[in-house]
DNA sequence: CGCCCTAATGGACAACCGTCCATTAAGGTT
DNA sequence: AACCTTAATGGACGGTTGTCCATTAGGGCG
């Protein structure tokens, strides 16, 4: 089975790829892995499933990565990288001043490209299983740690007007209420595919930023409403 | 094991519960199973630990669910239940109006009773296993819709200033807002539980109903806080 | 070509999974 | 007492799990 190699027209006209290429063989396998935990969850992301997604032999995961908690650690590691990468990809085709900044972070998580079916069931899946696979926690926590000073650090450049105890407050409350409001959303979105909608969300997010920072993220009136959500 | 019946002092001087109940073999049993999900997630587990925990025999599950999804249905339903039974137990205690109702229902999500390490645990494990279960949907389902019901209404009531579009579009803004803030916080408490701080989480929720309804919600400033979280 | 290194295979393996059922026994009724 | 209903038991069952390893075979080098 699998050795089906796209589609032979009569006689194998360009073999020119190597048969045995180790890294294209672990990446299959880490595909197959995010595409098993995103369709079915993690208890249906057995070894069995996995060699079948990526049509490869049974000894692989053993051999690449010696286990398979190793392998999910793996494809957790690869879909923290993504994310982030995608999310800086974003942040630099606009990334001017720290009000635009914030909004860009929160305009490219709701966005298409980081929210979608897939990367939301993975995200849920993984997030169930953090706490017995060492690896997952860590990969997670640094993909959170790096949106964490980068938004923060843009509050702290938004607020100009206050200082002492109540400056850093209202920073950190900034902060973290963002992110949660955007973990929230991922939720919602996981759980109401059908009836989530990108801009609601966006607002939300708006208002919540407007109501603590008013001079910086201006209130919404009427059809006076903020860029929408791509796609 | 288990079948310690508190401790036996001497000759087993009042055996008044009868041998065999299957009211409390249930509760037993499921009550295992919502310990086993907090402590070890959905994947660990098991029949196997589960009938240890409960301190019955294997074919028990069989016997009064059917089968072991029932099974965790039927956990899912009683955790879900509880939750809302407690919501509502706190509510009474102090219902006066509904600004009052909102800050009520935020401060018993954010309580110890509710958001515990436990039962965020429990949540987390089931939402991962939602998809897989129709019993698990169901109910998160519902206690999620009641929740939903019962703060937008208060919102509609709060809200006295707004009319036409705007209104239903401010309402329902702050009904989702909150939900997925609260949803955020709860995910933030299970990642991070040193350094969640419950009266910071209920500050930021405050401080995303005063940007919205800044009559009802009044700002914060220095020393002027809302009331603390219970505990 | 023959040689070596190693990617890749796929079956063997014990351990465990969830389900089922023949059997035991508790507690009430006649 | 004998009898019936049914809660409870625990072992057996076929299937699947993740790991491992003896074997095969690809591809570069002498």
């Amino acid at each position: 089975m699998a050795e089906q190699k796209e589609f032979d027209p009569g006689k194998a006209p360009k073999k020119r790829l190597p048969e045995r290429d180790p890294e294209r063989s672990k990446l299959l396998l880490i595909e197959a892995t995010l595409d098993a935990l995103a369709e079915n969850g993690i208890s249906e992301a057995t070894v069995s499933k996995i060699i079948a997604r990526a049509g490869v032999s049974r000894g692989m995961i053993h051999l690449h990565f010696g286990s398979k908690d190793a392998l999910i650690g793996a494809a957790a590691k690869l879909f923290s990288e993504r994310y982030y990468d995608e999310m800086e990809r974003q942040l630099t085709d606009a990334a001017n001043g720290p009000t635009a900044t914030v909004l860009a972070v929160v305009r490219a998580d709701l966005g298409p490209q980081l929210m979608n079916k897939k990367s939301v069931a993975i995200w849920h899946a993984l997030r169930g299983e953090a706490h017995r696979n060492a690896t997952i926690g860590k990969y997670s926590n640094t993909r959170d740690r790096k949106l964490r000073k980068l938004i923060s650090d843009s509050f702290a450049a938004v607020d100009t007007n206050h200082k002492g105890a109540d400056r850093s407050a209202l920073i950190n409350d900034a902060t973290l209420g963002t992110l949660a409001l955007l973990e929230g959303m991922w939720t919602d979105f996981m759980v109401h595919p059908g009836s989530f909608n990108r801009d609601d969300a966006f607002r939300i997010v708006y208002r919540f930023l407007g109501g603590l920072f008013p001079e910086a993220f201006k209130p919404i009136h009427g059809d006076c409403q903020p860029r929408q959500v791509p796609k």
